[in-house]
DNA sequence: CTGTTAGCGCATTCAG
DNA sequence: CTGAATGCGCTAACAG
């Protein structure tokens, strides 16, 4: 078997130039002459050389490659924000490596050790709860991060996200207005996500009004959404409305209503949270907060791309979502 | 600013040890003394000390990073496949590093080509259609490669998946087994997944023993479910059962008919395919096939790893997949 | 058990 | 516009 790959060596001796010939024309520079370009890439072609990755990052100390640790893909929210990652860096020539962390602070600073070891340049993380390891890692070795999927004015690292407590908050709000004073919260496991809390802690916020909430926690699944309902109706027939964390507990919460023999918005009102794509497909459609998890990608990707490439510092960013309006949720007194 | 972080060198002078002694402690070589490991050890934990991944990639030619290039991520199915990968991946100290192709052929190449500029030392591709290109470039490098999520004897790239062709047939069987002979085939877009096609065709010489097979091509979304099933309504009202290629399709199917006021599987049965995590929770209980997504990430992320570590050879493998039976598919005229 | 010596393949001065 | 020389940080023989 012959050699793997061409070097640029051998592209230099095929052509009768310098290594720094070579290196010139693969980079783009300026300063070579037409023909000589055209006679290398041509050597290239023929040769089949690649510049190799190792040496050419050992050089300029660049990988162009960024980590990206979350909680879990399985949750359409994610695949959807690691989609809008994964595109905005190609675009810009980056790759982005993946590491799931099954929301466990210490598999999260385990992951970013590994990443950190195979060249990654910078670090997108997910919600505001780490160990204290990892932002000290990253501030030693230079390597730029960010927080996403929350917003924290007063973080110390930048912080790209949004508002969970004022999101839900909002919600918790939309439904009193509608006339539901009798609100059953149902959320994912309190443990694993400082989301979830953040969106429990801003429900109760607005719950203070004379409105009444229960909250029910579950497993974040459509099967968590079914068992979570059929406690709810259990417990408290007289709840009119039941805002659900995430469009999946909605889903569950539908089939787990009709199982029973009750009709959205009919007996009961649904609201959700995320606004994935099948949540205006499902009948009746589901009035959901339109979570920017695209954009969010779009946006650190962005960002941090530009601040590697051109130093621009990152922007603290807040992101907005509004509610999208379908027909789970019955109004029950105008006005 | 000081320098970034530190190196082997300054390891080295600090500890009045060779580089080649922090280097062997670093990688766990067996002859060091016990004493020696130890001060090496404090030293780089006092230097906050990490040996530098290019520079190590260069010496070994290994970046210990396995590149996936995969059509989608926002169907749940292949969300789970990823993650598959990643933890048996990480499991073995592997990174993985994605793209997404959004099923075009040309991007596919693309990213390849961006993902070897990158360091990846083995590709995990999706489909069997593809460049031809694409093989010729993993070949000439020796960068292995396996196709997935489909199984072709004959293919001249390892395969580790399973046969579609063969599950769709097998789904009609079953279908007709119950008593079915009007069907609807409800799948996405024939021009992006050759997957869908091998379905198609594997439905189709199931078929032809009497039954009625209908085919609807619509989007692979619930959305598409729903309106394909409003087709097949308008279109064929004999139909007694519809086979939906995907469980998201199956999901619209059963909005579809509940808006229409038709009850599964009281008026018409629906049958699917992939299993997602919420099949068993909606009502009823969704029939479909049991894609082993996981289990085949998980069988390329070891073979690729064994075969990149020791040169076992990558095995040809053919995943099974068996059909769960729920409520959704009624026995019509019993066996 | 430890040190010395070469590269790995490329980018980048500095000359010319 | 092009070439020669040097170094990026680490691993891997080969000595001792």
């Amino acid at each position: 078997m012959t050699r793997k790959v061409g070097r640029i060596r051998d592209v230099a001796t095929e052509t009768g130039l310098s290594t720094a010939t070579i290196s010139r024309v693969m980079n783009g520079a300026e300063n070579v002459s037409p023909k000589t370009r055209a006679r290398v890439l041509e050597a290239c072609q023929r040769l089949d050389y690649f510049p190799n990755p190792a040496a050419k990052a050992l050089s300029t100390a660049k990988s162009k490659t960024i980590a990206a640790i979350i909680p879990t893909i399985e949750h359409s929210i994610y695949a959807k924000y690691i989609a809008a990652i994964e595109q905005t860096l190609a675009k810009r020539g980056y790759s982005i490596v993946l590491a799931i962390s099954n929301a466990d602070e210490e598999s999260e600073l385990e992951a970013a050790h590994k990443l950190l070891g195979m060249g990654a340049q910078a670090f997108i993380l997910s919600g505001a709860a780490h160990r204290p390891e990892l932002s000290d890692m990253f501030i030693r070795r230079g390597v730029p991060f960010v927080f996403t999927s929350v917003w924290n004015a007063v973080n110390s690292a930048p912080t790209i996200g949004y508002d969970n407590f004022e999101f839900a908050s909002r919600a918790v709000t939309y439904l009193s207005e509608k006339g539901h004073s009798q609100i059953a919260v149902l959320h994912g496991p309190l443990s694993e996500s400082d989301r979830t809390r953040a969106r429990c802690d801003g429900a109760r916020s607005a719950g203070s009004e004379g409105i009444c909430l229960r909250f029910f926690e579950t497993t974040l699944d459509v099967t968590g959404g079914r068992s979570a309902i059929n406690r709810v109706l259990q417990e408290r027939r007289d709840i009119t409305a039941v805002l659900c964390f995430s469009d999946v507990l909605a889903l569950g919460v539908y089939f787990g209503l009709s199982s029973e023999g009750l009709t959205v918005p009919g007996d009961i009102s649904v609201m959700g949270f995320d606004n994935l794509d099948w949540s205006a497909a499902v009948v009746p459609g589901l009035t959901t907060i339109d979570l920017p998890a695209g954009q969010m990608g779009e946006h650190v990707a962005a960002q941090l791309v530009a601040h590697l490439e051109t130093g621009t510092p990152i922007m603290p960013t807040k992101l907005d979502a509004s509610i999208v309006e379908r027909g789970s949720v019955k109004t029950i007194r105008p006005g």
